[in-house]
DNA sequence: CTTTTTAAGTGTCCTAATGACATTTATTTT
DNA sequence: AAAATAAATGTCATTAGGACACTTAAAAAG
């Protein structure tokens, strides 16, 4: 039974931020073949010495880009077949993960290799594998999560505002929402506390939130209109 | 890069369905070590030979077993680790899939290293490797799913009653829902035709339904109740 | 042949989360 | 002090689902 070889098995990570009200991706550029010197999503294979689990290995391609780990990382889903890869048979791991911009920016302007790149200019980039393909499911998939949970606000520093925090989630919607209706699933979730503090960015000055240490993330019965 | 050992990567099925009003899944006997003799999920090992992609193994070792192909499959999560498997690091691909009873029964009465299990009564048993742990994920995710779609319909024969589903729905979220509730949501999903037949089991003889043969899984946008 | 029984299916009102949008509040700028 | 504006709230409308009474179509009983 074991007579197969077994298949190429990587792990490939989408890492989004909101930044200039934009959704961007984070990719680097490949340094070795195939695909060298293209742009392509952090990942690489498992080493069972240092992974205790896949998203072990997730979180390790991160901080090896980021210097930081991601506020949230979940699994995608896993892309395999003859055409992805020229080597042969393969299996990606794809991870979507979610962090704040300036969390991971002064890591990243020091390198070269790696670049925050707005999702709706991926067309005009020739990604490596299907990573193009990837990207547009973890897109998807982070939209509609979007709807019905508040998952948009990893994209956000530890202390946000209402405002920020209805930018992120317009900026993956792509389509405005109603702040009222965002105050009323911050209240229900339960999931935030209001700083004791305030800043002032304009005029009125906006209250700052936080998570709660140990709060679970709410998923909302109804999803934000179509 | 590559100097890394690949870890041991196999595919695992859930296998669904409903009868006698329960969830049920599908387990096999292992005929070889570990967990020899064991319950356990029908899977294996991915042979780049046959199998296309990922879900192709998962059809492929799902057909072997039950004689046919499942209504429904979908990738559930990657399961991983140092303590799932005696060998050493091993990394599994988990899916559901869903299935009328009736159309693998024939199949699956002549062997005997196969066996519907009501979801209930599995902690009696002690499966193969993480198995109890990758079914509960399963029955989560297909609770979740019944909540905002009519996927539990692909537990049924092609050709089905408003009853039917409904006893489905219910044997999958463990809670009575309304049949008007239910009504609504066929006509809203626009999934089905009525059949131009009508059965009679009991009194007032029921509406047939089956898929429309393009029809996609709708989406709604609410969940039911809690 | 009529009545009873019962599962199938419909009508109708209630409920709750969200959308829409006007209004109030707090602060800066003029 | 007044104007401007972003932040926050009040309030009514909308909509999908829950509850449940009611009707319908057939079989069974008398």
């Amino acid at each position: 039974m074991e007579q197969y070889q077994n298949p190429l098995f990587t792990i490939d990570n989408v890492l989004f931020t909101v930044a200039q009200a934009e959704l961007k991706v984070l990719l680097v550029k490949r340094a070795i073949e195939p695909f060298i010197d293209q742009w392509s999503l952090p990942g690489g294979f498992v080493d069972p010495l240092l992974d205790a689990s896949v998203e072990a290995c997730a979180r390790r391609k991160l901080q090896e880009k980021t210097g930081v780990a991601p506020s949230y990382l979940e699994q995608l889903k896993v892309f395999s077949g003859h055409q992805r890869d020229p080597r042969g048979f393969a299996v990606t791991l794809a991870f979507y993960a979610l962090m704040g911009e300036q969390a991971a920016q002064s890591h990243i302007d020091t390198v070269h290799d790696a670049q925050w790149l707005p999702v709706h200019q991926l067309q005009d980039y020739p990604l490596a594998f299907d990573h193009q393909t990837i990207i547009a499911e973890a897109v998807a998939r982070l939209k509609q999560k979007a709807l019905y949970s508040l998952v948009p606000v990893y994209c956000l520093p530890a202390q946000f505002t209402v405002t920020e925090l209805m930018t992120v989630i317009e900026a993956i919607i792509e389509r405005p929402i109603q702040r009222k209706s965002l105050m009323r699933r911050i209240e229900a979730s339960d999931m935030f506390i209001a700083v004791d503090e305030k800043v002032s960015t304009g005029k009125r000055p906006a209250q700052l939130y936080q998570l709660k240490p140990d709060a679970d993330i709410y998923l909302f019965e109804r999803n934000l209109a179509e």
